[in-house]
DNA sequence: TCTGGGGTCCTAGGACCC
DNA sequence: TCTGGGGTCCTAGGACCC
């Protein structure tokens, strides 16, 4: 089964708001939460059913939207509260099963093969559990289920809100082969539209479609494409723990950025924030990435491999500035990143020739105890002097 | 006042090795 | 008659997801 919050930001903001004693549900309204337009994060994060009707698209621009429905209002984003949303939910479903795969903040796959002894039919447990959740936290959910995932994923996507739906493998040509092709889960933008070049409109198309021609445009994928058109999957549920594969954290400034000053400053508070959470996760980190886009949008990379995984906010930052400064060509700066990869849970250290090592266990020690200090009396009790007054909140603490 | 932020996974090319 | 073949690792960029 797969288990999807409808218009999940927009019912959790409708409820704190009512909450609150705001007079209106903003469900029943032209509405939608996005980022501030001043400080340049003007996108729908989501929308109102009758946004919905009206046009409004999930990531376009405000301005776009404001076009499209006149009446439209804007609300910001409260991420603490979905976060609080998020784990109640999933909470209640977790006492049903122990085999949940969290995707995102507002969706799991459970496998229920494994406890259908225990709750019965799958459609009456299905209802009973969107009752459930709907009851207690005031939101509804799409329920889907399937032979699989991707079965699962699709057919919480039929119709909405508040619906549960079955795409058994007997139903597949019935309910999703007449679907548009870009409506299957993992064709994006750019494979929709060169499908629908070569003629193929329909997921059903893409299931029938000859796979010699089309490996001459999509090389290796195109076997995983074709079965996925065909609702074919294999992949377990997986039960997610709390480690990643990587950590970042990415800004757009209100103001494109040309001093080299301001641009570390960021930088290293980009560092820093990525450094906590990885040692929060007690995790050391191989790969140390950073991003920057130009004010033509352009975006460049660039990512280097440490000899000696680390967490230490000192060294990153070394690492960090290093990258930034071979790849920016001077150009104004319209958004910064910081990267983690290639995460390990132990740091076993190759001794260097020529690093002082004690000035290196003196940076780790450094780290903890400010960690602690944070830890203990909130995140703002200490910070880098140099870091005084940046920018960059942590909007996840 | 155009165009967020946090992720995962994949590909292609180059360096390097035997 | 210049320049094989198999492999690993690293990096930049892109597609896709919510």
């Amino acid at each position: 089964m797969h288990i999807d919050v409808n218009n999940a930001f927009l019912s959790w903001s409708a409820i704190w708001l009512l909450k609150k004693g705001y007079p209106i549900d903003i469900r029943t309204i032209e509405a939608v939460i996005g980022g501030s337009e001043s400080m340049r994060h003007g996108i729908v994060l989501a929308k109102s059913p009758i946004a919905k009707k009206r046009g409004v698209k999930t990531a376009e621009t405000l301005r776009e939207a404001k076009r499209k429905c006149h009446h439209l209002k804007v609300y910001p984003p409260n991420y603490q509260w979905y976060r609080k949303m998020s784990k109640a939910m999933f909470h209640i479903i977790s006492k049903y099963t122990p085999d949940i795969e969290i995707l995102s903040i507002d969706e799991c796959f459970i496998d229920y093969t494994q406890v259908r002894n225990l709750h019965g039919d799958p459609l009456v447990f299905a209802h009973h559990l969107k009752e459930e959740i709907h009851e207690q936290l005031g939101f509804t959910v799409n329920i889907g289920i399937a032979n699989n995932k991707l079965c699962a994923k699709m057919a919480s996507d039929f119709e909405k809100p508040d619906k549960v739906h079955t795409l058994w493998n007997e139903e597949i040509e019935e309910k999703m082969y007449p679907l548009e092709i870009g409506d299957l889960y993992g064709v994006g933008k750019k494979t929709a539209a060169k499908l629908q070049e070569l003629g193929i409109h329909t997921i059903g198309a893409l299931a029938h479609a000859d796979e010699d021609f089309l490996k001459k445009y999509f090389k290796n994928q195109t076997m995983p494409l074709i079965w996925k058109a065909k609702g074919m999957d294999d992949t377990p549920v997986v039960v997610v723990g709390e480690e990643r594969k990587g950590i970042s954290n990415s800004t757009t400034f209100a103001y494109n950025l040309i001093r080299t000053d301001a641009i570390l400053k960021n930088l290293q508070a980009l560092v820093e924030n990525v450094c906590i959470s990885l040692r929060k996760q007690e995790q050391f980190a191989y790969v140390v990435g950073v991003t920057i886009r130009d004010k033509n949008f352009k975006t460049y990379s660039h990512q280097r491999k440490l000899v000696n995984a680390s967490s230490n906010s000192e060294e990153i930052f070394e690492v960090a500035k290093e990258l930034l400064q071979e790849m920016w060509n001077e150009e104004p700066i319209r958004l910064l990143g910081v990267s983690l990869t290639n995460l390990t849970n132990s740091c076993q250290r190759q001794l260097s020739l020529f690093e002082p090592e004690e000035q290196r266990k003196t940076n780790s020690e450094l780290d903890k105890v400010v960690d602690q200090l944070k830890k203990q009396y909130g995140s703002t009790i200490i910070q880098k002097a140099s870091l005084v007054d940046n920018n960059i909140s942590k909007k996840y603490d």
